[in-house]
DNA sequence: GTTATAATAGAAATCGTATTCCGAGGGAGC
DNA sequence: GCTCCCTCGGAATACGATTTCTATTATAAC
């Protein structure tokens, strides 16, 4: 058990070290009586090769990074992420890859983490997420050309590669789904302003409202941070307006269920005095009452598709689109 | 950018690649004066030694690893692991080392996983959470002398290095709360029968029963799996029995949400008819109506001993005391 | 002035694997 | 029987940093 390298492996069946190491990548120019043997012996020992070796070599850690820019605190209650990260580890161990996670909630905090992750190269490649409208980490990578995949959207669409879910259109299909139920005073909270989603979302249900000629109102716009706090203060906001609004859409699922529960405390009643509708469909939704109506994300999809495009990247091949877009589905339930 | 190495670093400084390296790692046996020479290139270039060469030459990746025994959609509804996560990446990377989560649901995958990442020397250590009773993997990384701690409780108590909350400390309380409140057919819906967690909470819970001479009766008590429906049919079992329980255990807050969620169902008033108590004082529990109340445990804490002990092993300092406790917290809410 | 001692920096070995380069050996073709 | 080609396996090297060993110089002590 102590000395368990390539090399002891050689002199045990009696080859050399690179037969052994040909052997193991599956090299063909090797004999097959020979391999038989290397194979016996390893299987015998029970040799697996050293990894941080094998990266050196190959220049290749086989592991991917995320880093999330959020305090422990904000990741715990979102189930966005840990659905994300699970479907990425999944996927990733199908090729042999495996996830290194980082948070970074400050901006200084975010530049250190990152630096470090792609000068040490620590790891292969980066999935990004909750991207900015000009997102600093996205024009720092590309032009290092550092191998990275962008979950969220950045223009020009075809500058980075990038899957993201139609945000635009489920906002669309949920705001159109809440005029056609008869809402009209129907309200936005996003959470902060200068993420991509944010604006995404709030741009399908502006078009939704135009397509419907409702006028836009500034005043039923509000942004929440990560946080159950400011959310329920919007919506405070919300209810101190006449005429109050009559539906209101979340960012997502936590939004929602924030806004809906501090309606709730001022005694709206759900669905009949105001709807409520959340994005994400987390498992939240169904233990509330009323259950939450939500919008969709195909999670795992989204990091599936994600994770083998940055593969693809990472082992040279240009994934082909560089973009792809998840379709969302609406989940009705009692809220709305 | 293209050739950042030491040797670079050493040859603009105009000294060898060995002073480079001493200088980086604070070695005193350096000059000042050539000190700040070296130093001045490496600002100005910004190198940072690659973390792959580290690797192999020290034989350390900096990396700790976690293994979640659980599906993607299983992690996602789950709070705990979220905030586990992000509290170990946390004080890890205060001591600069970072986190490989892996997943594996099924015990082969399983085996296989840590079978890898033992092998291959990919991490530095293990933190392992959802010990069983006699738990394999204990047994195989204690033999192999691999550095591990455990989130939970192993016997004998000193026979690995261990983090746990007071399980059975904080059964005991909660069940004695119910007691007192007047709660007197009390039951308890564990989590998989095999996990150590969900047989020390079972404990606590007898014990309190006992101390109040309160006969323990086995049809009051049930298992259920990682997901809704099994803890609501375990529910449905419990109402059919005569008399109902007047109050419940759950051995989390889903487990909990999910039977409070089926009793509801089924009419029956909360609190009033039967309490409801869950663990883990997941953000799940002030969304929902009514309000959960559950054992809060310290996961922070719990994840910053067990990270700390992690790597005082891997760095050869053994870790004193072998085993600590966390204390929890009653958080009382509507449901009981 | 000479030797002992410490301080410092360079040369070289090392970590374990992958791969390039060569030489040896065998078979085919004439 | 000879040459040519091809296959296969071994030796050597590279990956980039750390560390031991060694050489040089400066300094102190006598």
């Amino acid at each position: 058990m102590a000395e368990l390298k390539q090399v002891e492996i050689a002199r045990l069946a009696g080859v050399s070290q690179a037969t052994v190491s040909r052997v193991l990548k599956g090299n063909p120019q090797v004999n097959e009586a020979m391999r038989q043997r290397v194979l016996a012996v390893v299987q015998e020992l029970g040799y697996v090769p050293d990894a941080r070796a094998q990266s050196l070599r190959s220049q290749r850690t086989r592991l991917i990074g995320l880093v999330v820019h959020r305090a422990a605190e904000a990741l715990a209650g979102d189930p966005f992420f840990s659905a994300l990260i699970a479907s990425i580890i999944e996927q990733a161990g199908r090729h042999d890859y495996h996830l290194c996670v980082d948070t970074a909630r400050t901006a200084r905090s975010q530049r250190a983490v990152y630096e470090e992750l792609l000068r040490t190269r620590r790891v292969d490649g980066l999935i990004l997420v909750e991207s900015e409208t000009r997102d600093k980490r996205i024009e720092r990578l590309s032009s290092e050309g550092f191998p990275f995949v962008l979950i969220g959207r950045y223009d020009p669409a075809d500058a980075v590669c990038s899957v993201d879910n139609d945000n635009i259109g489920a906002a669309f299909m949920v705001t159109d789904y809440l005029v056609r139920t008869g809402r009209r005073r129907i309200a936005y909270i996003g959470g902060p302003a200068g993420l991509t989603v944010t604006r995404d979302r709030l741009q399908g249900y502006r078009d939704a409202l135009e397509s419907h000629g409702i006028g836009y109102d500034p005043h039923l716009v509000a942004f929440a941070g990560f946080n159950e706090r400011s959310a329920a203060s919007a919506m405070t906001d919300l209810l101190s307006q006449t005429p109050q609004p009559d539906a209101v859409l979340g960012m997502d699922d936590l939004i929602a269920l924030s806004a809906m529960r501090e309606a709730k405390r001022h005694g709206v009643r759900v669905p009949d005095d105001i709807a409520f509708v959340g994005f994400n469909d987390s498992p939240l939704c169904r233990y509330v009452e009323p259950s939450l109506t939500s919008v969709a994300v195909e999670i795992p999809a989204l990091a599936r598709k994600a994770t083998e495009m940055l593969i693809a990247l990472i082992e040279g091949h240009e994934p082909n689109p560089r973009r792809q877009i998840v379709p969302a589905r609406l989940v009705k339930r009692e809220s709305a």
